[in-house]
DNA sequence: GCGTGACACGAGTTTTTGCTCGCATACCAT
DNA sequence: ATGGTATGCGAGCAAAAACTCGTGTCACGC
């Protein structure tokens, strides 16, 4: 029933209500992108939705709120994503399933670049920290089973081995991708995994 | 003289004046850091300060320049003592330049770790991105330059390279910093050395 | 059809914001 | 001392913010 605790005030039951908290949304998700953080207020969000600052507390407690929902539907689905194309790799054989699963990750980030500018560059972070964080413990907790379990040989214990590779292929794929430095990609992913090897296969 | 353009409205001249510009930064980055960048408004941090809006607008053209001035301090503080570092150890052997650099690094990040956090977690990347830019760019400068003038074999052209050993360990280590993951500190070091030498070190 | 609750509205309240301005005080050269 | 300039004050303004509430409309079960 109520199992959305603070994040929406009341549950759409109509249709058209699930359309309204969907207008909102992606308004707010405008504003950001179009104006950045400081101008998004309640009254613009609304304004851009076509609707009323009223209809939109009749589903958000608060601005707080609004801003939540909008983070936590980009982490939620790019989470998804993410862990969707890793496991969709996950029965190649080792050799190549590192290099497909970044070129797939860095196919899911590009197709996002917008909204993912938005998260990391708009937004200050300690907003986005508790969303982001959740998808991110996903992957790290995908990467360190399959560690586990594919008995591949890790230097450090798979979880510091895990958050050492989300970390760096994480940060620097993002990178790339928003900044798009004078770097071949294919080049790029040959890297990632040349360092990802690195890590695991010691002298 | 007045080779500050748009950043202080009047150049102090007495030196009590010297003192409040001081004191207005503290405040705001007091503020910053410990109630938030939404709370960070031109009136609480002048209240903060112990001074009145009024003061504050003597010297400061609007509430972006308080911010960027705080932000412009850190950068250009973390920015020399970076170079500094890397300078200094610029002519140790090799071998035992990049662990000392990373080492020195390292330490740096630790002593303003308050600071780092509040840059990167609590402000909106895209208003700080402009004066870390510079100071990253310092860095990467040094480091292409250190590579072309030492023969270091390279696998990339020194820009890039730079770039991505830049990208790579400045991540790594302020996500160490601020996260202070289970993972011994010089275990982690070696394992930055250890990165940056199989991007350098092709097979 | 019709009544009842869900829904949408938007003018309006209250608070906060960024910022100014007239006036008081402190400093320094003379 | 004295005058002028630099400095500091803080009440207060206009704009914008977050959020409410009384009123009206819709849509669905009966």
């Amino acid at each position: 029933m109520s199992d959305l605790p603070r994040s929406l005030r009341k549950e759409p039951t109509q249709e058209r209500s699930r359309l309204m908290v969907e207008r909102i949304l992606e308004a707010a998700r405008a504003v950001l992108a179009e104006e950045g953080y400081e101008r998004a207020s309640t009254n613009r969000v609304a304004s851009r939705a076509g609707i009323s600052p009223g209809s939109l507390y009749q589903y958000f407690p608060d601005k707080q709120a609004v801003l939540s929902g909008v983070i936590d539907r980009y982490a939620r689905e790019l989470g998804d994503e993410l862990t969707a194309v890793l496991a969709d790799r996950l029965d190649l054989p080792p050799d190549d399933l590192v290099r497909a699963a970044y070129d797939g990750l860095l196919d899911v980030l590009e197709e996002h670049r917008e909204y993912l500018r938005l998260v990391t560059r708009e937004l200050p972070v300690s907003r986005v920290a508790g969303h982001v964080d959740a998808a991110e413990q996903r992957v790290a907790e995908l990467v360190g089973a399959y560690l586990t379990v594919s008995r591949t040989p890790t230097p450090w214990p798979p979880a510091a081995t895990a958050w050492l590779l989300v970390r760096m292929v994480e940060h620097l794929a993002v990178d790339y991708v928003l900044q798009r430095p004078e770097l071949d990609r294919d080049v790029f992913v040959d890297e990632l995994v040349h360092l990802t090897q690195a890590h695991l296969v010691r002298p």
